[in-house]
DNA sequence: CTGAAAGCGCTTACAG
DNA sequence: CTGAAAGCGCTTACAG
């Protein structure tokens, strides 16, 4: 069925022409003669000739193609029939990296890799010559990996991977956003006693949220208990257990939980009410991304928003500098910013975002 | 920067070898001595060579790569700040597709097409050569592209994407689930008039959904109203104007307003609060999906359940043994299940699935 | 302005 | 069991 496509050759033979001049023709080389590009494009055409990038990318050593590496859902599906989390997070960077990638004419190669995969650099690694540059997500490489592969191909790290000269790093304003939502907190609500419901530990944006809080908290001083320290796992579903658990152990909860995503606000939110807590009333919660979902919630959710698609946009701008060895800063730091709604505290219209 | 990679040949001359012996190694061909083998296996580990999978599958015929294509949010970033919708349900076949691709040893190369790119072929045209087989989503070629695609390669349709004898289709069994929908809507909560939020209206999984409700609006002795048959285009955004717009229209309000997704679900049922009608106490709304938020919303949504990983991986299947040239059915039907929580009336433990 | 030829990095009959 | 050579479908100096 798969019918034989075509080749430079069978349009050269109909043109008239050699395979040189098909090439050029190919390639808007300026030297061709008008009417022998016009022979050989109606060759073309007449064929249904379409190039194969497979073999220009190997004899011009450029593929056109972008390779991004993301971890899949760390959620096993124990519940025979609960879809994993999807981590709209790095949905919404894929979809980014890909819109900008096409914006620039490269297509956008997808590689997982996943916690019962240890070897997390063997599929980059075997697919690292199809590819002019990578992007990293999240841990899929750890920073002794990391110049293996970049030795070969630039990389650019984002979306909590860690730190690594040889590498670009883009990264949102943890600092900053963790800061302003502290500020908030304890000038418009009068927050002092903080809890926190952290991502994978390991991960970096994780790290970098949780000394925010700790920072800022002291600065306003509030208090960061360390019990009120909630391990969790950057999802709804771990955030809904991990709540329910941390309430059976406490009496005496914090004013607020600062969640390190929305997902998790949204499962600590669950939570709280099956147990008769209303939010904000009695807690607030606050979340961190500002996913689409984050402002239909009920209450609506506070959260810091950074603009995922932006990030995924930058981290393909700094790959392509990089690739054309053009001068790149070594970390670019996107701005967050507060996006106030209910889950604070803060009253409005429903449904409209209070600032 | 980035070095040169030892290619095949350094990896002969430094094993005394032929490159044809190198590839042999590569290649686990079991007439090579172990000896030999060694040799190779050494030379390749202290060259850290990594084979060029470009140049493999130029010379095999085949790359490994399975192509998606997708169209991207429809909805334009309109207001500054807001980042249009994710279309959360796409974004988790991507992810069940490249799953499963990866588990045959097959990587994923994205392509997406818009509304502003009429051509919504030229891409997958240009790429055809670069995969050994596509699946393709929702609009991204109509009817009379797809055999000049699939002559030359294999093509999965799925998620919306219409029909062709030229393609494998994988969809959802849209009218299974609305039948049980409605029937639940009907025998549960006496539901009489039903109004329907539409998704895109060529959406071919939105023309089954509405015509799917009508039969069983008919069957059921029901009624649906052509004025309440609010258009829309999958989104929350999208639904929360809509919803807005059609309630200043119609005083009178059917007593469940069925969506053709969740999305739709959660931007209705935030409009609906903002006027001051309850869910489901003044309206009942129910959604189609069930993506993981849904259990999570208040009120907790009422869906059908499609499972859109598995509908990704079964996808995968289909195009792998049309690629292999074994026999499939032209297309399959996935099942759907309803998913009872609160948006429909139903009662139960707060959070709790109802059925 | 265009063609003949070598080369991109691999694979695979064909010999031996 | 292994090597020499042609080939996968393009590109690009080098000639002319």
């Amino acid at each position: 069925m798969a019918e034989q496509a075509p080749t430079i050759y069978d349009v050269a033979e109909r043109a008239g022409v050699s395979v040189a001049t098909v090439s050029r023709a190919l390639n808007d080389v300026e030297s061709l003669r008008a009417v022998t590009r016009d022979k050989v494009m109606r060759a073309m055409a007449e064929l249904d000739f379409v190039p194969n990038n497979v073999a220009r990318g190997l004899s011009r050593g450029k593929n056109w193609v972008i390779g991004l590496a993301f971890m899949h859902s760390p959620v096993k599906a124990n519940e025979a029939e609960v879809e994993a989390d999807s981590l709209l997070y790095t949905d919404i960077i894929i979809r980014g990296v890909e819109a900008q990638a096409a914006r620039h004419g490269y297509s956008l190669l997808l590689c997982s890799a996943g916690e019962e995969h240890p070897d997390g650099i063997a599929p980059l690694r075997n697919l690292t010559q199809s590819v002019d540059g990578w992007i990293v997500l999240d841990r899929v490489l750890n920073v002794e990996e990391v110049p293996e592969i970049s030795r070969r191909t630039p990389i650019v790290l984002m979306a909590g991977a860690g730190d690594s000269d040889a590498a670009f790093t883009v990264r949102v304003d943890n600092e900053g956003g963790i800061a302003s939502l502290v500020s908030h907190l304890v000038e418009a609500h009068g927050a002092r006693r903080f809890g926190y419901m952290s991502g994978l530990e390991e991960s970096p944006d994780n790290v970098a949220r949780l000394r925010a809080l700790r920072d800022a908290t002291r600065r306003w001083g509030g208090q960061l208990n360390e019990e009120d320290i909630v391990s969790c796992d950057w999802t709804s579903g771990g955030a809904e257990v991990q709540t329910m658990r941390w309430l059976d152990r406490r009496v005496d909860l914090p004013d607020v939980l600062v969640c390190a995503n929305d997902q998790m606000a949204v499962g600590a939110i669950h939570a709280l009410g099956a147990r008769g807590l209303k939010v904000p009333r009695d807690i607030a919660v606050t979340g961190f991304d500002d996913i689409p979902i984050a402002r239909y919630l009920t209450p609506a959710l506070t959260t810091v928003r950074q603009s995922s698609s932006a990030m995924g946009a930058e981290a393909v701008d700094v790959l392509l500098a990089a690739m054309a060895n053009e001068p790149v800063a070594n970390t670019t730091t996107m701005a967050s910013r507060l996006q106030i709604r209910h889950s604070c505290g803060c009253q409005g219209e429903l449904g409209e975002d209070v600032a």
